[in-house]
DNA sequence: CGACTTTGTTTACGCCATATAGTTTAGGGC
DNA sequence: GCCCTAAACTATATGGCGTAAACAAAGTCG
């Protein structure tokens, strides 16, 4: 019969294993994966390494592949469990928009606990069970509506890609600061200020004015990502509203 | 004076070196750049190695380190040489609409022709001549929109991060199907089907629903992406418009 | 108790980016 | 026209990486 589970999904969804026989195991995939993600967390995602995971918990690096087949699985369950189920959402009053605002908030608040999360290569649909929580939670925010399938899927990928990609940027652009030595904004003015040196009125007229509109030089509100980000969300939840009502009329 | 421009901005604006001094250089940044790129394209981004540039153009990867800072820094450049300029966009008729669905397309175009390019890790706000360009093609497609500087950045940052996510999420998709040999869609609907089987209707209710929902058994259209990729576009235009009118009202 | 099965280790390989030190090559000043 | 010197380039080496293959160890089952 075709009940084929591909291994890697049957490690995603901690299947336990079957047989009984031989050696036991000494760990599990979980204390491999919680290594790996303690690591990450600490040195990133480039300090992420079999042989520092084997030393972390007192093994060689071979010995892990008995756990995971390969480093780019090993990736995946890493970004699964990190991520971790998805949180209860506003149900009641707010409706939609409310609940997907916070799903919103609740995973950019993971990729800021994560911050090499968002980095993460993407290996495919989602397919982990805490993806897939995440995925069902969006799609609840969107059941009393009358959207199809194709619509939630499609709006279920806009917003998961924008906090991505959203958290990417905020993450890259704090590491630029820091690698650097100096203090934040330092860095920064002198960049733009370099950038501005090289952007010349006439080819880019728009980008010129902005550097001149003083937009990059005013002092930061308490956390000027978090202005940006709800710029676009709003936009997005905009853009929602309008397909619903559409589809609503329809 | 403050007037330094860090190395890496120079290379990237192809600033020309004022000493005429000593042993005269073989090539230049953009026979490096280029090579890589082609590496790229043919070989993906873990293809491209400095040996392998290095090769290709009939020196050691050493010398290479005299046109680039790092790798880092020649993935930076490979970035901005691959995407190229930014199209001329509908003037006229369509307003910012039109313009605004032209550049995402026109985006989402340069990525298919360079698969690795989504791929590339970001780092800082666009900064090399032809991400300028881009950011200006933007922009002035605003220009005539009451929009705040900081509204417009915000469209700019949430349409180009949908493009690059979703062109993410096209070619991983693409390559898992190819690297697992089989042909496209049976593999898809292998993985699905294992999946759907994992996925507890009590646990997951509306991502079960959507399993059997066919959505995912119906044979995919001409391009799929494409049809999802409208989708999420339209919304985020939408969008815009919303936050349009509203910049008008005030 | 011995066969078998599974786990973990040892060892080794090829590849990577890059530090360091030395070598080559041409133009500039005389 | 010839050396000096600065720049480009090469040779060599290092430490780290993921992982393949063969082997040793440690349990269960008959």
């Amino acid at each position: 019969m075709g009940d084929e589970i591909p291994v890697g999904l049957a490690r995603l969804w901690r299947l336990p294993a079957e047989s009984r026989l031989g050696r036991p195991a000494a760990l599990d995939v979980d204390q491999v994966v919680q290594a790996a993600v303690a690591l990450a967390d600490r040195d990133g995602l480039a300090g992420v390494t079999l042989g520092k995971i084997a030393k972390e918990l007192g093994v060689t690096s071979m010995s892990l592949y008995r756990y995971v087949g390969s480093k780019e699985e090993l990736l995946v369950l890493m970004g699964d469990a990190a991520t971790g189920p998805a949180p209860e959402l506003p149900a009641g009053p707010g409706g939609w928009r409310a609940a997907l605002h916070a799903w919103a908030y609740a995973l950019r608040a993971v990729h800021a606990r994560h911050a090499w999360l968002p980095h993460l290569p993407i290996s495919g649909p989602p397919s982990g069970p805490n993806a897939i929580s995440w995925m069902d939670a969006c799609l609840t925010a969107l059941r009393d509506t009358a959207l199809d399938w194709g619509a939630k899927v499609g709006i279920l990928t806009l917003l998961s890609g924008y906090v991505r990609s959203s958290s990417q940027l905020r993450v890259d652009m704090a590491e630029g600061r820091r690698e650097s030595g100096l203090d934040q904004p330092q860095v920064e003015q002198e960049y733009g200020r370099a950038l501005a040196g090289l952007v010349d009125a006439e080819r880019f007229p728009e980008v010129a004015a902005l550097f001149t509109s003083g937009l990059f030089e005013q002092p930061p509100a308490d956390d000027p990502d978090q202005a940006d980000f709800d710029v676009g969300l709003d936009l997005i939840l905009d853009g929602v509203a309008a397909a619903i009502s559409a589809a609503a009329r329809a």
